[in-house]
RNA sequence: GGGCUGCUAGCUCAAUGGGCAGAGCAGCGGACUUUUAAUCCGCGGGUUCAGGGUUCGAGUCCCUGGCGGCCCA
């Protein structure tokens, strides 16, 4: 809904003057009869083809074959009789265009001088050569503006404020080339998980983002709301409830790998929508599904850096490779606490412990919660190389079968890295009584005011009630296995993160 | 939520203790037929985030707000 049309307004007037003149030179080129932004340009090959192809030809060679190429201009030098211009083209491949007076004509190459700025793009006409310095080259017969930029590019050679970086990725993606690479990257780490999910004969869907219900996790919804239907809706926190139902009909191996959306807080690793890999296999458990994990990791990292050891931004290594480390989650936490701690520890006990160490207690957390509270405070920043940490209290695990074998705890695992929290998987609950009871549970929690809570999905339950299959099933943050392969933060493996308002 | 910190030309940043708001790149005018972030000569360019206050005088000090960043909970 529109609460305002915008109304026009002669940008013309009081604009910087570096803005003002491109529009002048817009103007002055409609005048003349020249299109500023013609509907193409006849290009005959790529400037990356014509590296690849003259790769060798030595300095101050002329081939004698005539090529159209395209590219943003991003330096220029322009001399009296003879200008060089950088070209770069969409995958960040650069070639100099060379425009000569006798070649173009004194009118041509006065205009070009007149009207071409930086961060325009054009279209160049004319013989491959190298010049006497050796630079691949196309020496102009011809040219033309394909589209005229009305701002400035920033300097080129200073990085752009995080700031701007993000609020404007498309200036970002101009003038940085580690931006460019990094949507690469991370569209090489999407093709690869699908290619080994694929390889596994797991099945892609894509279920509901919009739902009448919130639940399959425990995080703050966002609230919209259906006109047609004149109800609230959620924006899912997870499709594990809808996945579970394609599970139910059959679909034994299947994945998703789409949006979230929590309504919580925003800072270096979280994003209020962020991308999700989840999915299940039917007679699979948390044991199937931490091999399938870090098979799915090790070969995203050997898709993008050949190897299961990545390079991070900030020079280090991180060695993915192997079969990783694996521990209980009593077991590091007593070895933090010095002492031994395990689910039927008291709650007075754990109270002391996290006064000792300075956590603050909610009254409302049961001892499982706290005890995980305590491992995330005093285990997980240490968590730097990839850990399963398994067996988790059952108290917080509402959607996961009890442990086979010791009890008050149930089988899932999380996995860490870099201190963060990569993924989580579960021997999944399919015992449709015991699935009730405890989403019942959770719907008194959250009427009782834990925003938190899952809802009760009668739909699911009902589905639950035709029977699952015992299953394993897997959920991985896209956007967090970008920072892990990269040492990127979220804001840069994420194209356009949400910023404010400006 | 708390603490610290930043916001100045198109971009990146300076500006002594409160005293004429500057540089590099970019831009404009000129020179240059082999440049590579070209070079040389000349010139312009500012609501110093917004609003209020103190002061003879505020980019600078104080208050409120906006948008970032870092640290902590």
């Amino acid at each position: 809904m529109t609460e305002q049309t915008p109304v026009p307004v002669d940008v013309t007037d009081d604009l910087p003057e570096q803005m003002r003149v491109r529009r002048e030179k817009r103007e002055r080129m409609l005048a003349e009869g020249t299109e500023p932004y013609p509907v193409g340009y006849p290009r005959t090959t790529s400037l990356a083809a014509l590296r690849e192809r003259f790769a060798e030809l030595p300095t101050d060679t002329a081939t004698g074959e005539t090529v159209s190429v395209t590219g943003r201009v991003i330096f220029l030098r322009n001399t009296g009789k003879l200008c060089f211009a950088t070209l770069r083209e969409g995958d960040g491949t650069e070639l100099q265009a060379m425009l000569s007076l006798d070649r173009v004509g004194a009118e041509r190459l006065d205009e070009w001088k007149r009207l071409v700025d930086l961060g325009d793009h054009v279209g160049v006409t004319g013989e491959v050569i190298t010049s006497r310095r050796g630079e691949l080259s196309v020496l102009a017969e011809s040219w033309e503006l394909t589209a005229k930029a009305l701002r400035p590019l920033p300097v080129a050679h200073k990085p752009l404020s995080e700031e701007a970086r993000v609020r404007q990725r498309y200036v970002d993606l101009i003038v940085r080339p580690q931006a460019r690479q990094t949507v690469r990257t991370r569209a090489t780490v999407l093709r690869s998980l699908r290619d080994s999910l694929h390889g596994r004969d797991f099945l892609e869907v894509e279920t509901p983002m919009l739902q009448l219900l919130h639940g399959g996790a425990a995080a703050r919804p966002f609230v919209t709301h259906s006109n047609a239907l004149d109800t609230d809706l959620y924006l899912r926190i997870a499709p594990e409830l809808f996945l579970k139902r394609c599970v139910v009909g059959g679909i034994d191996r299947v994945f998703e790998i789409n949006r979230n959306f929590r309504n919580e807080g925003i800072d270096s690793s979280h994003s209020p929508e962020f991308a999700m890999l989840e999915c299940y296999e039917a007679y699979g458990d948390y044991n199937t599904m931490a091999t399938l994990t870090r098979e799915l990791v090790q070969d995203a990292a050997r898709a993008i850096s050949g190897s299961h050891v990545v390079a991070h931004a900030d020079g280090t290594e991180l060695d993915l490779g192997g079969e990783w480390r694996s521990v209980t989650l009593y077991g590091v936490l007593s070895e933090a606490l010095g002492e031994e701690v395990t689910v039927d520890t008291d709650m007075a006990r754990l109270v002391q412990y996290a006064e000792k160490h300075n956590l603050a207690v909610d009254p409302k957390w049961g001892p499982g919660k706290l005890a995980e509270e305590l491992f995330e405070e005093l285990v997980v920043p240490r968590l730097h190389e990839p850990t399963f940490v398994r067996d988790y209290p059952i108290e917080t695990s509402p959607l996961t079968r009890a442990h086979r074998e010791r009890p008050g705890l149930a089988e899932k695992w999380d996995l860490y890295v870099m201190g963060f929290e990569l993924g989580t998987a579960y021997s999944e609950l399919v015992d449709p009584v015991v699935q009730r009871e405890r989403l019942v549970a959770q719907a008194q929690l959250a009427a009782k005011g834990d925003d938190e809570a899952m809802q009760l999905d009668e739909d699911f339950l009902r589905a639950m009630e035709y029977g699952m299959p015992p299953a394993g099933g897997m959920g991985m943050g896209i956007d967090r296995l970008l920072m892990a392969l990269t040492g990127l933060g979220i804001r840069e493996t994420i194209l356009f993160p949400l910023v404010r308002p400006e």
